[in-house]
DNA sequence: GGCCGCTTTGCAAGCGTTTGCGCCGCCTCT
DNA sequence: AGAGGCGGCGCAAACGCTTGCAAAGCGGCC
């Protein structure tokens, strides 16, 4: 292995001190530097092709430019865009992610944050957090710079960056109302997570303001966002007996689970029972039926977070604020979404006169 | 921030030098202390919480471990399962990685792996590498540790782990002609890549072997493996006017895109035309139709490469030797191949007298 | 009983940076 | 013309750790 230029090498080269070199390298300090010193610095520099040694640099300054970034599973498509919205605002400002997977399990979560503070990251970006973490807290208080993507936790002394649920939730449910659908019920998602609860609460507030059918037996809560749980909530949400239309999830897999139990019924979706997702993962326009769901701006919130994350590392620790970004999100019609069966000839004959004035929305093409 | 314990913290507490309790803490050199002594240094330190200091480590011996993982794009749902198999093979050792996207830009990928070495990373993990890539193989001559995942340079010199192609390329094509197809297409991923290249050859290799239809004009080369190649090249073999029955794609977003131009083409998959992808991806299952396609192991492949890599880390450079790995792949089959249409009743006819003795393939369930 | 050799521990250098401090020389002001 | 100030640079310490070497202690052997 060659052996790495460094800061001794670039001073005897051009003939100064290795402070001076220091100095003349930090565009901090470059002004304490006389102009044609500095760019004679400069010039050798990268001549040698010198580059800072990171291990040096952390030592003496307690700084890595480093963050830790903990997902539940970056296999699960939801994180990817996020990680890389991250990456690329870090990158930009020459840090670096490291990355953990912590499955949804709390000691993980724990052991993980040990190991990335034992490696001295600048800052922790979390997408793993349930809605009590007080460890998260804790580390917090302890100065370390942290911020919640996508998901927060109960505690508002944590930034975060989150999407907007409640206008995901009015929207979702508008446009279901909107083709006629009385008797909507949902699938929340676990309610241990800011995102399941904070949408259920959103239902449940855009049901009672749109007049929906508010029987409570409507709601089935999952204790996973996955499809094995969609599955097991249409199943039970069928097994009660109380009739319904449409179901609106609360993530897009639980939606997936869904249509995969209503087929196994011999129910069709959207023909028999009109089903929505919500965060419009990658493939979800290919499904059958192509899924109508709420688009949410992950990449920009993983870009936003690291924004913030940043600001935060660079100011001061009395100066420090806590922020919370909500992010706007999209209604996405595609095809999983139609008028309720009941309704359908009435609709059909109210749609074809109005066919001229008015997109029917169920009809639209997937908005891509 | 609360000041972290050092070793002078935890020497200073039980009353030797620090220099017995960096020995006493390293498994290697606990030997040299007596195992009294070292048991109370383990005692006070663990009650100190002490946290060896990553970037003072680091510094003196030049080593890391922390590990640099280059990808094209994290975003694309093949990466994901390998990234989570290196990290889950690095976090046993006490290794990191970090990662970086490249977008299949050559310099970004030089930039970057300029930056991780710059990080001081004990070696590199790529995803990214185009098979006449050789800036790795200086990296790698500088005494760099590289393997490669799940492609690999034409330099055999640089580790690979990779999937094994031909025997993809023949399960596939054995199935398809098993169906009974003659006039196979091919949508071969880009030749710069040596998934692409490598998957090429061997379509011809076992079309030849089984006696398939030769015509140069069944091939269309992809400029990238994403939805509109696929698009594009299905309509370009469409426009040759050269017959065929079934279309054999190098990458399963090819296949997607491949089966989106035949529909709009008015064209049914798999009633008229047969469609296979390759790898496997999340969510092919769930497509329309659900695709038949080749299970690559990306999980494996990611740890297997951490593993050699850590091996070579380990041993010392003129020790070191590199390695080849293949994997072995499996065929999945799903609604997207079927009997050519032309052969069908006759298909259907045998089927129904074998019923009882041998499988429908292309009737089988979703292999998951 | 002295010496040898082994085990156990301490000493100190040094990894490559950053940074407070001080020195030197030059400029300016009175 | 002398004093004061300041800009520009060098000096050296320190960050926390590893590791070669020396020293100390101790037992055994001749």
């Amino acid at each position: 292995m060659k052996k790495r230029v460094t800061l001794k090498d670039v001073a005897e080269a051009v003939g100064v001190h290795v402070s001076t070199v220091s100095r003349a390298l930090d565009p901090k300090t470059r002004h304490l530097i006389t102009a044609e010193v500095a760019e004679q610095i400069l010039k050798v520099s990268t001549e040698l092709d010198y580059r800072q040694n990171a291990a040096a640099y952390s030592l003496k300054t307690n700084r890595t430019r480093t963050i830790g970034v903990v997902v539940p599973d970056i296999t699960n498509p939801v994180f990817p865009p996020i990680i890389r919205g991250i990456e690329d605002r870090l990158a930009a400002s020459g840090y670096v992610a490291i990355l953990a997977n912590t499955d949804g399990n709390r000691r993980r979560e724990v052991s993980i944050t040990q190991t990335f503070r034992a490696r001295g990251v600048d800052g922790l970006i979390m997408a793993s957090v349930e809605r009590d973490d007080e460890a998260i807290s804790r580390l917090s208080q302890d100065g370390l710079p942290i911020v919640t993507v996508n998901r927060q936790v109960d505690d508002p002394g944590i930034s975060s960056v989150v999407n907007d649920e409640d206008a995901g939730m009015k929207l979702i449910l508008g446009h279901v109302a909107g083709l006629g659908h009385q008797h909507v019920a949902n699938i929340a998602g676990p309610q241990a997570l800011s995102t399941g609860a904070t949408r259920l609460r959103a239902f449940e507030h855009h049901r009672d303001l749109l007049g929906l059918d508010d029987d409570p037996r409507l709601i089935a809560v999952a204790n996973a966002f996955n499809d094995e749980e969609g599955v097991r909530c249409a199943e039970e949400l069928l097994s009660r007996g109380v009739p319904f239309t449409a179901i609106v999830c609360s993530n897009d897999r639980l939606a997936i689970g869904a249509i995969a139990a209503l087929r196994r019924r011999g129910l069709s979706c959207p023909d028999d029972i009109s089903v929505t997702g919500y965060n419009d993962m990658p493939m979800v326009d290919r499904l059958f039926p192509a899924l109508t769901t709420i688009r949410v701006q992950q990449y920009d919130a993983g870009h936003e977070a690291a924004d913030i994350l940043l600001e935060t590392i660079e100011t001061p620790p009395e100066q420090r604020r806590r922020r919370h970004v909500v992010l706007p999100v999209d209604l996405v019609v595609r095809e999983s979404t139609a008028a309720p069966s009941k309704a359908r000839a009435r609709v059909r004959r109210a749609r074809t006169a109005a066919r001229a004035a008015m997109p029917d929305p169920a009809a639209m093409p997937a908005a891509e």
